[in-house]
RNA sequence: GUGGGCGUAGCCGAGUGGAUAAGGCAUCUGGUUGUGGCCCAGAAGACCGUGGGUUCAAAUCCCACCGCUCACCCCA
């Protein structure tokens, strides 16, 4: 049989045998933003295509080519997320968030759509954590958002993460800065990459970030950004690095760390790992202390970070991290004949209401092709029900983790007791 | 948008011009009319990515397209 549908270019399918990682990786989040103090806000998954181009801006790569935009019935333009700052902050304004006490924490997690070309680590459709913290810009804020990815990795087990810190400065100091740069390359025009010369004049900063060998050297004699902030951006940023000195945090200061969107301000970070191929990047984010303004917002600053959760999950099969498994059933219910059949059906359900983990098989099976599936879900407890004992009112009781010894139990109650004798059971795990 | 690698059952994979396209895993059935794991036997499952070309003959050689994948760009 040829397979005709597969899963769109760029979305992958999270397979039963995944879901572990999943869980376990929300399961930590859940512990981390409790632990944090932060509330969780769900955004749509589709916008008004305006407030990303507003927010992320255009010129950005978000913008001029990756974004899954259309028209609906009604003749709205639409976008499906490509980033949830935009959609955050835009949810703090509509509802007048700023009533409440500042700064306000928030997080969430769900589906990013990108239209890029598809790569190990990157996908058309991913899922990130979002944090984003609204109403303070207070170097001790950046340190606490960034505090949250720390805590989440270290608590996942990671190891060999490299965080990476760097100020953009703000539209007072910035400016400056770009057009040092821009007088710098104008004169090794000859000397660098064809896309570094498209650069110049499309999107300076990002003449740091150029792998090609040959513009290592010019970039390494770059003017750095930190000899440009301004007074206010120069201390912002000293006054985080002593925080996070204080708190012995590891971290590089890197200058040529800039990052793809218009909004940021002051403090960028990302997180790097190593062998998950070349996106590298498992959490970016930073400072946005004029996204709220420009979304018509009340002037608000801001900071926040996105982590994408399949990087994080390629990241711990590649560092061997152990995650909890797939609870098995408790019980298996196995029957021969339509009689015991019905009479099955009904102890599976007495079962579940008392909360005992059951299933059956289904299709009249054999009664060895009924053990053998209940024996591959790892069930510690089959309950067999034949002719000789629904005539006899018993029911069987047949251990599956060791030789299986079997118990006749009656079969009026059976529930109950199976529940009491399963109750102070430990929780069984495939 | 650009470049590299790869397309043989659900998965892995042999096959490099010659007849009905190996094998393993998984699935189903049986060996035990009512008892799982191990073992054994059998069954089912493939328009060999699609289309065209070369040839007496193509999974195999050539071309195009499609898909997957890795990398550039950029990002999570």
């Amino acid at each position: 049989m040829a397979i005709v549908f597969l899963a769109p270019r760029g979305t992958v399918d999270i397979l039963p045998e995944d879901q572990p990682y999943w869980i376990h990786v929300y399961d930590v989040i859940r512990d981390v933003v409790r632990l944090f103090g932060y509330s969780r806000l769900d955004v749509p998954i589709f916008e008004e295509t305006g407030l990303y181009v507003r927010g992320v801006g255009e010129g950005t790569d978000i913008v001029d080519k990756e974004m899954y935009s259309f028209v609906d019935k009604g003749g709205r333009e639409i976008t499906l997320r490509p980033e949830f700052t935009a959609g955050l902050v835009r949810a703090y304004i509509q509802h007048g968030m700023h009533t409440l006490p500042q700064p306000v924490k928030l997080y969430t997690t769900g589906p990013i759509f990108r239209y890029e070309r598809v790569q190990a680590g990157r996908y058309r459709q991913h899922t990130q954590f979002d944090v984003e913290v609204l109403g303070s810009s207070d170097p001790a804020v950046d340190l606490e958002v960034m505090s949250v990815a720390w805590h989440l990795f270290s608590q996942l087990g990671f190891g060999g993460l490299a965080f990476q810190l760097n100020s953009t400065g703000c539209p007072r100091c910035r400016p400056a800065y770009i057009e040092a740069l821009v007088h710098y390359y104008e004169g090794h025009q000859g000397e660098v990459c064809e896309d570094c010369r498209r650069r110049l004049v499309r999107n300076p900063l990002r003449l740091l970030d150029c792998k090609v060998d040959s513009c290592q050297p010019i970039i390494n004699n770059a003017p750095h950004i930190m000899d440009y902030l301004c007074s206010e951006c120069a201390e912002h940023l000293a006054t985080l690095r002593g925080y996070l000195d204080g708190l012995g945090r590891a971290y590089t200061i890197n200058h040529r760390l800039v990052r793809g969107l218009d909004y940021y301000t002051k403090t960028v970070f990302e997180v790097w790992a190593q062998g998950i191929g070349a996106q590298n990047a498992v959490c970016g984010g930073g400072r946005y202390d004029g996204l709220a303004q420009e979304l018509g917002g009340q002037p608000t600053p801001g900071i926040g970070f996105g982590s994408g959760i399949e990087r994080i999950v390629m990241l711990m099969k590649e560092q061997g991290i152990q995650v909890p498994g797939i609870p098995a059933p408790q019980v298996v219910l196995v029957y021969h004949g339509e009689a015991c059949k019905a009479r099955a059906l009904q102890l599976l359900t007495e079962l579940r209401e008392q909360h005992v983990a059951a299933t059956i098989g289904f299709d009249d099976r054999s009664l060895r092709a009924q053990l053998r599936n209940a024996n591959r879900t790892g069930a510690p407890y089959a309950l067999v029900l034949g002719e000789q004992e629904l005539a006899a009112g018993e029911i069987v009781l047949q251990g599956m983790l060791a030789d299986g010894t079997r118990e006749a139990l009656p079969l009026g109650g059976a529930a109950r007791v199976v529940a009491a004798r399963l109750g102070a059971g430990a929780t069984c795990v495939k």
